[in-house]
DNA sequence: CGATTAAGTCTTGAATTAAGACTAAGTCAA
DNA sequence: TTGACTTAGTCTTAATTCAAGACTTAATCG
């Protein structure tokens, strides 16, 4: 199968994938929710080579997620940003971190802590049901075909 | 910056990344969650190249995210379980699955659905503050350096 | 005995990446 | 007005990784 072949497939996560699913995508993303907006800055940071930040940034910014944006006019300058589709992967992105607090972290602790600003306190993030409102896990679903499914597809992996 | 520096890097994110974050391990772990657990079944649904196949494998179970289990003694035969470590990371693959329904869903609907078995409906991943149980958003949260930190290591970042 | 199954290993050519030198267009300071 | 600097890239080359599929091993099945 080839990268963009994914895009193909009746699946959102393969789908998904195609867009943030590369080795380092997801790790100019961190940056960028950490407010790296900044070609050089985002090279200085991963160490990623320029002709493949290059290839990343464009490919973001044609998938929508971050968008290029003119900061100044003379010299004609521009940096990116993230677009409401790119805040759309918050939850992707935190809850790698949240995985890696709990398996990675050192005796110390995590390197970095998440503060609500609402409620001012340090959290994990808490996967809820969007219906009951109460915490989900893998073993409290059921996965089953949906309107976009195509016959067939999904035989034998639907019991539970 | 090598692949297994990655783990090196004071980074929850990286080191998580270091685990899962390739090209073709969220996709094995997709088939996992949907309860696909031979080697051959992997293969035949991902169109995966046999050799990267087995390489994959190994650096999940050698991290703990997925266990080989004896399925059959005459002959010796083993399959590959989610363990505890790895049914962790479903609200990621959820996260991931969510974003692709919303930005990429035909105009059909999204291919499968997800039921939450303790009140029977369909329904989207929420992220909630482990504090005050409110849902969260990229906008709502603020980072700062935590225990593990090391010095100067989060500078110029954490203005908000 | 011969075919089949499961779980890999091996080989080879193609694609992707890392590292870093180089470029272009404009600014700034002397 | 010249020379150094900044930003945002492009280019080159060698090393690494991947795709495709043939081959292997050990055991069961008919």
């Amino acid at each position: 199968m080839k990268w963009q072949e994914l895009e193909q497939e009746n699946c959102s996560l393969a789908r998904a994938m195609a867009v943030v699913g590369d080795r380092w995508t997801l790790l100019v993303l961190r940056e960028a929710f950490l407010r790296v907006r900044r070609f050089d800055d985002f090279q200085d940071r991963l160490g990623i080579a320029r002709r493949v930040l290059t290839e990343r940034l464009r490919h973001l910014v044609d998938h929508g997620v971050l968008e290029k944006v003119a900061y100044s006019q003379t010299p004609l300058r521009h940096e990116y940003r993230l677009t409401e589709k790119g805040l759309g992967l918050y939850p992707v992105i935190i809850g790698l971190v949240h995985w890696g607090d709990a398996h990675y972290a050192g005796k110390k602790g995590p390197p970095l802590l998440h503060r609500h600003k609402a409620c001012g306190h340090d959290f994990r993030s808490v996967v809820t049901c969007s219906e009951c409102g109460e915490p989900v896990d893998a073993r409290s679903v059921t996965s089953h075909p949906g309107p976009g499914a195509r016959a067939g597809e999904w035989d034998g992996r639907l019991t539970d």
